[in-house]
DNA sequence: CCGTGCACTTCACGGCGTATAGTTTTCTCA
DNA sequence: TGAGAAAACTATACGCCGTGAAGTGCACGG
C-alpha cells in the first residue's frame, strides 16, 4: 500500500512517481471490477462497457490500459491461475507432513475447493473463456500451469517410491514433455524419471475431470453427493498408488 | 426424401403435407448451417445473422423456426451430444466380446476419438456452449448424458465382478444418484450395486479430465504425446479395476 | 509560463440478439 | 374459384458490444 515511490523523497508524492502510482491504481481497479463482474455474472459479462459503467468511465478510456479486451482477459487469467496455483501450494506447504497420503489428499482437496469457491474463474482458466479468445503461448498463465504442474509433480514424486513398480512398462522419455514444465520440474525432483512426470499429468486428468464435470454442473445431475464421489475416488487414488494411508 | 405426406394423393404435392417438410427441411439447412459455422469458427461463430447470411435470408426469419438463439444452440447440443452417445454405443456394441477389457478400452478410445474429431462439439456438450447460455433442466440432452452415463455403468458393470472387492467400503446408496439416471440404469445393468454407479462415475470423471484437457489445449502444452499418455492411463485403468488383459 | 504528453471524452462504424410491424406467398375452405 | 386466414419472410429499430479516430483539458517538465 504504502508504495515504492523510487525517484523523490518521501511524503510529497511529486514527481513521476505519482503519475505512475495512479496509473497502477486504475489498473489494479479495472481488474478488481472485472474480476467483480465475472464474480456476479460469469465470465461472459466481462464488457469493457461495463468495467467503464462501474468505475464511472468511458469504456474507451480502458484503452490507455489494456491494448485490447483480450488483453486484459488475458491478464484476468494471468492473476486468477497464479491464485490458483498459490491456493494448492499453499495446501501443500501446510499440510501435516505425516506421509504422502496426507500431502496428496490436501494438495487434491484444495484444488477442488478452490475451484468450487471460484467456478467462474476456473471457467476462464480452464474453459473458454469469453467468445473468440485464443490463449496465447506464453506469458504468466503457462507459467501458472507449470506451477500447477510442478505441484502435481511433488504429487507424482511423494508417491513414487510407492508407486514406481506400477510403471515400470511406461514407455515414457524426456522428449515426451515440454522444456519448459521440465526446466522446473526436474531441478524439484530430481529423482522422478519421466514415468513419473506422466504420473502427475494422469493425476492432473484425474482430479481436472471430476472437478471440470462438478462445475460444469454435468455431475450434480447425475449424483446428488458429489463430495462423498471425489472423497471415496480420492482415497481409491491414494491406495491405488501404493501409498500408505495416515489419516481420513 | 419422398415425403410421407399424409392427407391428399400422390404426386401432386399438395397439402398440408408440402409445408411441413418444407419447414422441416428449412429447419435442417438452419442447424447444419449453424454446424457448419461451428464447426470453421468455434462455437462463438454461431450467430443468428451469421446463418440468415450463409442462407440468404434475414436473420428474423428464423425466429419462425427457433424462438431464440439459445433455443437453436440448445437444439444442436442434442444432437451433438445424442451423436457421441450414439458413437460411443457404437464402438461398445461393435467391440469385439473377448471381454470386459477390450471393450471398456473400444468405449474409451472412441469416446476420445469423438472428441478429438468434433473438439467444437465437445466444447458445446461439456463447456460453455456460448455467452450467456444456460442448460435446460430436462429435453434431449439431458437424456444423452443419461445415455452417456448409462454407457459408463456398462463399463463398470462389465469390470464389476472383478473390481466388486476394491469398493466394499464404498457409502453410497440408491438416494445419491439422480432417479432418471437410475430409471435407465438399473434395468439395464440389475446386479450393479450403488457402489458400481459410483464407479461409473469416476470413470466419467477420469475420461472427462484427460480428453479435457487435451481439447481445451492444456495437455499440449506439457507434452507432446497426449496420445500416449491415454493410452497408458487406459490400461493402468483397466488394470486397476481388477480386469483381465486380453490384447492391447 | 509555455509546450508537451497523457487521461479521458465524443463520435462513429459494424456486428450482435431481438421486438414490432408490414409484406408477400401459400394453403384452406365455402 | 375466389376470399380470407395463416405462414414465411422482410424492414426498421433499439440497445448492447469492441474498437478506431479525433478532440479536450489538465498536470507535468523545461
Amino acid at each position: 500500500m504504502t508504495g515504492t515511490s523510487g525517484t523523490t523523497t518521501g511524503t510529497a508524492p511529486a514527481g513521476r512517481g505519482r503519475r505512475e502510482r495512479l496509473r497502477a491504481e486504475t489498473t489494479a481497479e479495472i481488474k478488481d471490477t472485472a474480476l467483480g463482474l465475472m464474480a456476479s455474472g460469469g465470465p461472459d459479462a466481462i464488457t469493457l462497457r461495463a468495467i467503464a459503467r462501474e468505475m464511472g468511465m468511458t469504456a474507451n478510456a480502458i484503452y490507455g490500459y489494456f491494448a485490447t479486451r483480450d488483453d486484459l482477459v488475458t491478464t484476468l487469467i494471468d492473476d486468477v491461475y497464479s491464485a490458483l496455483a498459490d491456493a494448492v501450494e499453499a495446501a501443500w506447504a501446510h499440510a501435516p507432513a505425516e506421509g504422502p497420503a496426507t500431502r496428496i489428499l490436501a494438495w487434491a482437496r484444495a484444488f477442488r475447493t478452490w475451484a468450487l469457491a471460484n467456478p467462474e474463474g476456473f471457467r476462464l482458466v480452464y474453459g473458454d473463456p469469453v467468445p473468440g479468445y485464443r490463449a496465447p503461448e506464453e506469458g504468466p498463465a503457462p507459467d501458472a500451469a507449470r506451477r500447477v504442474c510442478t505441484g502435481l509433480a511433488g504429487l507424482a514424486a511423494a508417491a513414487w517410491p510407492y508407486a514406481e513398480p506400477l510403471y515400470r512398462d511406461s514407455a515414457f522419455g524426456w522428449d515426451d514433455f515440454d522444456a519448459g514444465l521440465l526446466d522446473k520440474v526436474r531441478p524439484a525432483f530430481p529423482d522422478l524419471p519421466p514415468a513419473g512426470v506422466a504420473l502427475a499429468l494422469r493425476l492432473w486428468g484425474h482430479l481436472h475431470g471430476l472437478v471440470a464435470l462438478e462445475v460444469y454442473g454435468h455431475l450434480g445431475r447425475q449424483t446428488t453427493s458429489p463430495d462423498k464421489l471425489f472423497q471415496e475416488e480420492l482415497n481409491r487414488l491414494v491406495t491405488t498408488l501404493g501409498v500408505p494411508k495416515t489419516s481420513g
